[in-house]
DNA sequence: GTCGCCCTGTCGAACGTTAGATAGGGCTTG
DNA sequence: CAAGCCCTATCTAACGTTCGACAGGGCGAC
């Protein structure tokens, strides 16, 4: 039971976060869902700011460790492609939830600097992996990977807003399908 | 100077809501920009979830005209789509704004109902008006013009988003010139 | 072995600040 | 005078944060 607390605070964090942002994050609510007291969050992070930091760090860990098993575990390129917008559908399935990465930068102008710094990481990590695997599949070449890159990250970020905003992930599907229809996601 | 107050309120408030959010937004700093007391604003406004409600019903009403200007100062329906994401980029030009719609969506769960009833009509307004032009402009059949149009406004608003987070403009100018290339935008 | 010490994890209680909201009074305009 | 508008003053609730304390385990000194 020793470390536990501070992996529950981490995931439940991130939880919250993805679905209120971090001005949306309080540490009564958070130590409630993690069955602890507020103040003993304190233990493990001294300071909101760094709560966040850690929280988005981990998020784009995990998501860049995700990306490559994707990667691996699929037969090509093109198909990990295909499957990379359901990572960001899946946020939507569980108590349609957003990418942290884009609250957080709705919220940017509020952001303590070292939250900001994590934040811009996830989508470093994203646009690296989608530019990678169109140069891989040949999609893309080495000089333009990376414009088509950000365009379909940007392109599916928004998508995840709008379904959730309307809380039909069925839109979702269909804002990507178009996106495949229209060539900017691999069919 | 009568009803001023409550138009400068109404403008103030767009303004703060576009760079921090509904949440964000509180009545000591919104009073101190119109210059009058926090106290005031409930002459005006009895209630925040009702500023909210009348800053976003006023934010598409705004739109919705400025869409239609648009329309009818242009020489063809395929220009004034090309002239349609200047209306996000003079967001981020001035205090890297972002669209209130986009904001209000990430915050959808913490919002009242009556906001989120707005929000969702400026997007109803948007889609309606690429709808619209798309089809005038020849570039989609009345069967899928809806959805193309969500998709281009999804991704604009994504791009909008990713641009504010890394405070570069020419970074939506590049994303909004990748949806041209891949015929998600008309070039 | 056991005593004393420190470290870890948690807690209750309170801090100062700020949030939205209210009551009541005083201008100014017609 | 009455209505519209804005004020001062105040409230309750919630925020992030701090503090002192307590339980339990590990560990070296005696």
């Amino acid at each position: 039971m020793t470390t536990n607390s501070k992996e529950a605070i981490l995931a439940t964090a991130r939880r919250i976060a993805q679905a209120h942002g971090y001005g949306g994050l309080n540490y009564r609510d958070l130590a409630d869902q993690v069955g602890i007291k507020a103040a003993s969050i304190y233990h493990h992070f001294p300071s909101k700011a760094g709560l966040g930091a850690a929280v988005a760090r981990r998020y784009w860990e995990d998501t860049e460790s995700e990306l490559e098993t994707l990667l691996n575990e699929t037969a090509d390129p093109i198909s990990a492609l295909r499957e990379y917008p359901k990572i960001f559908r899946r946020s939507l399935e569980s108590e349609h939830r957003l990418c942290l990465c884009s609250f957080m930068s709705a919220e940017h102008d509020d952001l303590p600097d070292e939250v900001t710094a994590e934040v811009r990481t996830f989508a470093d990590v994203n646009i690296a992996w989608i530019s990678k695997v169109l140069v891989a599949a040949g999609a893309a070449s080495l000089d333009n990977s990376a414009a088509q890159a950000r365009a379909i990250f940007a392109a599916v970020a928004g998508a995840q807003l709008m379904a959730r905003s309307r809380s039909d992930i069925s839109l979702f599907d269909t804002l990507i399908e178009t996106y495949q229809a229209k060539g900017l996601l691999p069919a």
